[in-house]
DNA sequence: GGCACTGTAGTCAAATTTGCCTATTACGCT
DNA sequence: AGCGTAATAGGCAAATTTGACTACAGTGCC
């Protein structure tokens, strides 16, 4: 629901123009937004009389413009969301994280490859994220917070790198995957296929 | 759909017996799993032939007891998509980063002490997670694996703890948001509010 | 025995999201 | 001129997710 934000600083715009603003920031990536949720919230917002629409122009025989602008609750409501995400940690699902929960069902070998590989990768990411920090299209043109956000992604990438070698050593060095205590007890029959 | 891992080493389950281990995993967090999606999920498992109904139950007059196991075609498509998530790297959506992107409409005060607040908060979930890394029930009741994943999580959460206070710090130093070459030039009207 | 609670098992409507589709204009090329 | 491609706007049906709700059975307590 930061469809909000974007409306509030672009103000007036139509739906077409959020949608490449958040494409220009691949926002489909780290925000849950795909186009076509766009003028469904924008709809949706504006029966909620957090938006206003301006206008409603059609130039020839295209689908007609709309035009929103943000009300002043819409504000409010704005300051609102935006606070809540500050104040709060709120770790986000991540897909791996839930595949490395069913590490029993990969074969070790394979298990610390794709570990190996998934180091690279994001070595490769930090690399070309560094590249374009660098670079002049960000330094001149971009707010100096994208660079941070930048930042951001870098060291947890990193930290992620470290802690994906580290566990690969540790599977290939073929520890058991049962707690510590009982080494072939009972109940855990469903905790082997990969591992052979 | 990673419910169809779960069913895999449960062998045969009924849905509730699912919705208390990902309950007990806290999986409504990092997954996006809540109780109510887990039903539709195994119905459309089904219809699709990933996974076949052993049984239904039915104890004095209570909802049927639906019990389902894995066809070997759903171990196959189990096996590719788990696949697809180790091989690749696919950064979640993170709702604290597309906040972060409005920093421009948090006044400065507050944008630094929320991320000092952040920060502080993640250094209390790193010490939790510690402490029951050295907890018995985990050491001893658990796959170690478990404890790695804890892991992942401390080495992200420190670094990102790290950036918060950098970044806080540069937010308080009063550095201009706008691109390094432009200093009050045009374009970025919408960028002012919080900062004054 | 009566009553309040908790645990069991699952349903359902409503809200959201997704992916893909339509139709028109503008532009570049040969 | 003619043609293919890209950009402009937006719609819509289907899939997914969510959150709240139902209804029954056992348990403990007074």
């Amino acid at each position: 629901m930061m469809i909000l934000g974007l409306v509030r600083w672009m103000q007036p715009v139509h739906g077409y123009d959020v949608r490449r603003e958040l494409l220009s920031w691949s926002a489909d990536k780290w925000a849950n937004v795909q186009p076509g949720s766009i003028y469904h919230a924008l709809r949706k917002l504006t029966d909620e009389g957090l938006l206003r629409t301006v206008s409603v122009e059609q130039v020839g025989a295209r689908p007609a413009r709309t035009t929103y602008e943000v009300t002043a609750k819409g504000e409010d409501e704005f300051e609102t969301l935006l606070r809540a995400q500050w104040w709060q940690v709120q770790e986000p699902p991540d897909p791996f994280v839930a595949a490395f929960s069913f590490l029993p069902a990969m074969p070790r070998e394979e298990a610390a490859a794709a570990l190996r590989n998934r180091a690279n990768l994001l070595r490769a990411g930090v690399e070309s994220m560094r590249a374009s920090l660098d670079s002049d299209w960000v330094r001149t043109r971009k707010p100096v917070h994208v660079g941070w956000m930048f930042e951001l992604w870098l060291a947890r990438a990193e930290a992620e790198t470290a802690w994906c070698e580290r566990i690969a050593e540790r599977i290939e060095s073929g520890v058991s995957y049962l707690p510590d205590g009982m080494e072939r007890a009972e109940g855990w029959s469903g905790w082997t296929d990969g591992s052979r």
